[in-house]
Formats: structure tokens, C-alpha cells, sequence
DNA sequence: CGAGGGTACTAGGACATCCGACTATCTACC
DNA sequence: GGTAGATAGTCGGATGTCCTAGTACCCTCG
């Protein structure tokens, strides 16, 4: 049985948000809220690794390459990697250890501090990251169905989720 | 190395959005409401699991369980807890296994056809979905940050990027 | 009524994420 | 200085998600 792609004859947050009023349960909105945004990351997840399959990517290891890509050495400590893309330190590791496997990055030791492993990305790093970034940029990171408007309506209302969250 | 809490003193999408610009990469917009939407998720469902968890429970097991609690006789063939839930059969066979581990479902035979199991959940089950319930609805599914005009923005805006992929 | 196609679920494997614990190293302070 | 506390990264384990493949079963059609 593979994944049933035929459409729902109903839309099932809807549905959810009634049978949560009917049992009275409370916060129906944000409920409605948080289901839709794991959908809508589900499906963007689904899309974009989709399309950085013929990369040899994930979605994670773009973003970790694509961060490198943007520094000025071409370098940056493990634990800064996890600030900016805000991930557990391990998921750092991890990542990292798939990335150099695969020769796009490469461990270097850090020339003073010999606790820090600075990670650095490689020619062949920078050019599969270039690559997969235009294929994105050609899907639209699978959100070209949706118009502009609600993009940056997405993109504000969750600025503050992220604020209050604690991230910036 | 703990996760670091420590907010950055930027905000690491504006960020990346100026860097994608520098580089002239497309779809920036996309980009920055992905990635917003990948963050966002990844704060809801850390904060969702952390109620949850006095239950024994993860975001994805109690909406089975809550799925299951809705229907009439309390019981659902796993294939429709998949269309309804969203997820891969596959995932609904792990999702069940643990909940029957912890004897909040109980998997029983279909009456008519053989290659059919229905879950069932059992009292312990609509205890605990009920008492998890309460619980997200006082922390606002860990939306409390938001307005709740933010939140049915949020809703409206990804309506379309569901209904495009088929969902409904 | 037998074969083929479609449907339902499970097994095994790949990824990614988190947490707690552990080692190594730096730093500050007595 | 030397010891305690903070910091950096990794290891092992638990969850969850997906995909491919395989088994069991139903149902239609010749």
C-alpha cells in the first residue's frame, strides 16, 4: 500500500477543528495553527529533499553547506554551525559526519583553541551547493502554488513565534 | 555542550535572505518562508512533546489517539488513520505498535475483510488523550506567543499550499 | 472458477532530531 | 599554579518519517 495520494473528500484540519470545539477542548485556533504548519513542513520537506535527491543532499545538508558557502574562510566551528541553524549540537555531528563522507567538507583543527573543530568546505562542496541551490530556486522550494502575499504573511506571522521563542 | 539557548543577536533567516540576495540565488521569498515554517515546526513540536510528556505521549501518538477518540465506535482501520493523520502507512504501523505497547490501543480484526486491522482504543487511551488534551490547550499548543490573528493568518495562508498538494 | 490486478499491512533500512552522559580542553579564581 | 567550572564535540539510545519490498487477502473479469 503506498502512500495514499488521493485526495481527502474533505479538508482534514476542518475537521479536526470541529470535532475539538464539539468536545470542548480548548484552543481550537492554535490548534488549527500548529497542525496546518506541520503539514505545510511535511509536504516542503518532502518537496525540497525530492529535489536534492539527484544532489545526493538533504534538506539539512544543504542548509549546513549552503551556511559554509556564505562565510568569508569558508570555515566555522561546529558549535557555531548549531547556532545558526539552530540544532542540537549532535545533529551537528551527525550532519557533518554524512558531509565529509561524501567529501564535501572536510575537519580542521581550530589553530588556537583545540576543543573546537572547525568544519570547511571543499571545492566539490561549493559547487554541489551551487547546483542544488539553482534547482531549488527553479521549484520555488516547493512553495510555488502559493502567492507572494502569502509568503511574507507566513514568513511575518511566524517572526514573532521565533522572536518569543527565544531565537534572536 | 547543551543545546544553546542563547538568542543570537540577529535574527539567522534575515540572514540567510541577505545572503541569498548577495549570491543571486532565486526564490527568496520561498526561501525565508520555508525556512520560517522548518523553525516554526521545530519549536512547536519541541514544545508539544514537552507537555506531552508527563503522558508518556509525542505529538504523533496523541493524534492518533485523538483521531481515534472522534470516531463514533471507537475504532479505525490503520490504512484510514494514514489518509486521516497524513503519514506513511508505515508510520501508522510504528504509531500503533507503541500505543498498543502502552495499552492505549488495542488492534482487532476487521469483521468482513482479513487483510484489514482496525485499532481500537481502549479506556486507558481516551483517559490519557482526554487529560493530554486539557493540558496543550492550557499552553496553547505552544502558540501563546501569537495573536490569534497572527495564527488564523498563519492557517489561511497554508490552506493553499495544502489544498495544491493534493491534500483535499 | 481461476488468474491477475489492486488493496492492507509489516519488515528492514536510511535519515534526521533530540537527550543524557562522557572526554578533552580552556579559563577564571583562590 | 592548581583546581573547579564552563565550553566543544562525540557516543549511544530513543522517536519519528520515509521508501522499497514482500506477504496476505479481496474482487473483478474472461
Amino acid at each position: 500500500m503506498p502512500p495514499p495520494d488521493a485526495p481527502l473528500p474533505f479538508d482534514p484540519i476542518s475537521e479536526a477543528r470541529r470535532n475539538w470545539e464539539a468536545r470542548g477542548w480548548g484552543a481550537v485556533d492554535a490548534m488549527a495553527a500548529a497542525t496546518s504548519i506541520t503539514r505545510a513542513h511535511q509536504i516542503l520537506l518532502k518537496r525540497i529533499d525530492a529535489t536534492l535527491e539527484s544532489f545526493d543532499l538533504m534538506f539539512s545538508r544543504f542548509e549546513a553547506l549552503a551556511l559554509l558557502s556564505f562565510t568569508r574562510t569558508g570555515t566555522m566551528p561546529m558549535g557555531r554551525m548549531g547556532a545558526r541553524l539552530q540544532v542540537h549540537p549532535t545533529s551537528v555531528t551527525n550532519t557533518v559526519d554524512r558531509l565529509e563522507a561524501q567529501g564535501l567538507v572536510a575537519r580542521i583543527l581550530h589553530p588556537t583553541d583545540r576543543r573546537t573543530t572547525l568544519v570547511e568546505i571543499t571545492p566539490a562542496g561549493r559547487t554541489r551547493v551551487e547546483r542544488a541551490a539553482a534547482a531549488l530556486g527553479d521549484v520555488g522550494f516547493g512553495l510555488d502554488g502559493m502567492e507572494t502575499s502569502d509568503l511574507t504573511a507566513v514568513t511575518n506571522s511566524l517572526h514573532s513565534l521565533r522572536a518569543a521563542a527565544g531565537d534572536f
